[in-house]
DNA sequence: ATAGGGTTAG
């Protein structure tokens, strides 16, 4: 009795510090602990082994589990658990995989849990043929799957491009008899409005509406954040002061929302009240909170105060990261400062950031240096829709519309997407240009296109 | 111990 309660003690002093992510300091007051005569359970170890894993790292979570074993305390279902969801947040399936079978070798039969998250991985690194493997061994192997199960694999089918799919899912499953949860609805309907079904994503909110389950803070997140993607941006404002009548306490997700669109509005006014509010109700900023900030105030034009923050950042700890310096990169560009942009770019490799690349060229363009632009253009081995969509933008600009045509022809019969505004530029350009029949080509190609994509 | 929402480029 009195040892359970100094272990209950302990693992409760553990779980503070891991919280506070102290790991270090919980592991040297478990070594004094035992020191005093407490006595670690494999709660204590399995706290400490998540956190390592949360925090730090795979690796350093698993030497924790020697030193448990050493202890003399034996790992559980939980313990592999943690490390598995540690493997599967670093994206490492075949570390995931490994932790299944040493688990499977020690004893320890792998729960709905340990299914749940090696699927997920599967997923996140976008193999769902992979996750459905694992699906179908926990069928083989009679574990029941539980609404998490089916909430993994309706958010997986998202994330891979098959929206439509997991809404099928959703309907048989439904008419099984599943009952969904509040999270199988948030997934669906986040999945099906990025995928740009917002029709189809509006049926499953008025569903939701009708069903047992109530709407949360992630709810109105997603819905609000569909709003500003589809550009209904009145009615996502509608939407935030909407939760803020109904008393929400908001959060970063809400804040960081809310102020990006604003700025996108160019509203950078209110931007600035929302970021002021959001301090006010004491929110922990996080990168991305960082990255929201830093946005309004390259869009305001203001790069030092820009800096300014970014040095901030530096100095709480925290890692910028692609956002950020695609923001930055971004920032320069649009006052034409391209040698700051060049000089912040050159910094970190153009290659790892498509996005900081397409603004470099976008830059390049509007300050006239088309040749240059265009030498980044041939020398990018990943480009997308945006990458071709700003070089046509630029090109046109510079009255280079057989370049442009080029281009052009080329997207379409690799079915990239390209803005409509693109297209009728370089259409323009080439009929008062005279090149008749280059625009005659390009129209008939814009009309096959899109004959075919419907 | 697992699953869902937020930040960048036209």
């Amino acid at each position: 009795m009195i040892y359970s309660l100094s272990t209950r003690l302990l693992n409760i002093c553990i779980a503070s510090l891991c919280k506070i992510q102290k790991l270090d300091r919980a592991e040297a007051v478990i070594i004094d602990a035992i020191r005093l005569g407490y006595i670690p359970d494999v709660v204590t170890y399995n706290t400490l082994i998540s956190a390592y894993s949360r925090f730090v790292g795979v690796d350093e979570a698993y030497s924790v589990l020697h030193r448990m074993r050493e202890a003399g305390i034996k790992p559980d279902v939980i313990t592999y658990n943690s490390l598995i969801a540690g493997a599967s947040r670093n994206c490492q399936p075949s570390r995931s995989l490994d932790l299944f079978e040493e688990m499977h070798h020690n004893g320890i039969l792998p729960d709905t849990w340990s299914y749940n998250t090696l699927m997920h991985c599967f997923f996140k690194v976008g193999q769902p043929e992979e996750a459905y493997k694992i699906f179908c061994d926990m069928e083989l192997r009679n574990i029941t799957p539980c609404v998490t199960t089916y909430n993994t694999i309706i958010n997986g089918l998202c994330k891979t491009g098959n929206a439509i799919k997991a809404l099928r899912l959703f309907r048989d499953l439904k008419r099984q008899g599943f009952a969904p949860s509040i999270v199988t609805y948030n997934t669906l309907i986040d999945g099906l409005c990025k995928s740009r079904k917002s029709r189809l994503a509006g049926g499953v909110l008025r569903e939701l509406g009708k069903s047992g389950c109530t709407r949360d803070l992630k709810t109105c997140t997603t819905v609000m954040k569909c709003c500003f993607r589809s550009g209904n941006f009145d009615r996502g404002f509608e939407i935030f002061s909407d939760m803020r009548k109904e008393g929400c306490a908001f959060d970063s997700f809400v804040y960081c929302t809310v102020i990006s669109a604003l700025a996108k509005l160019g509203k950078i006014k209110e931007a600035y009240e929302r970021m002021e509010e959001m301090m006010k109700d004491g929110v922990r900023l996080d990168m991305v909170c960082y990255n929201t900030f830093i946005n309004v105030y390259c869009k305001q034009g203001e790069m030092s105060l820009a800096h300014q923050l970014l040095n901030e950042v530096q100095g709480c700890g925290l890692q910028s990261d692609e956002y950020t310096h695609a923001i930055l990169i971004h920032g320069f560009c649009k006052l034409g400062d391209i040698d700051s942009a060049m000089a912040h770019l050159e910094r970190r490799p153009a290659e790892s950031n498509l996005v900081a690349s397409n603004c470099l060229i976008y830059g390049l363009f509007k300050v006239g240096r088309a040749d240059f632009a265009l030498k980044l253009f041939n020398e990018l081995s990943i480009k997308d829709g945006f990458t071709y969509t700003i070089m046509l933008h630029g090109l046109c600009k510079c009255g280079r519309y057989l370049a442009a045509f080029d281009i052009l022809m080329t997207c379409l019969s690799n079915r990239v997407k390209i803005s409509s505004s693109a297209k009728r530029a370089v259409c323009i350009g080439l009929r008062e240009s005279g090149f008749r029949k280059e625009e005659r080509k390009l129209r008939s190609a814009i009309r096959l296109a899109r004959l075919l994509v419907s």
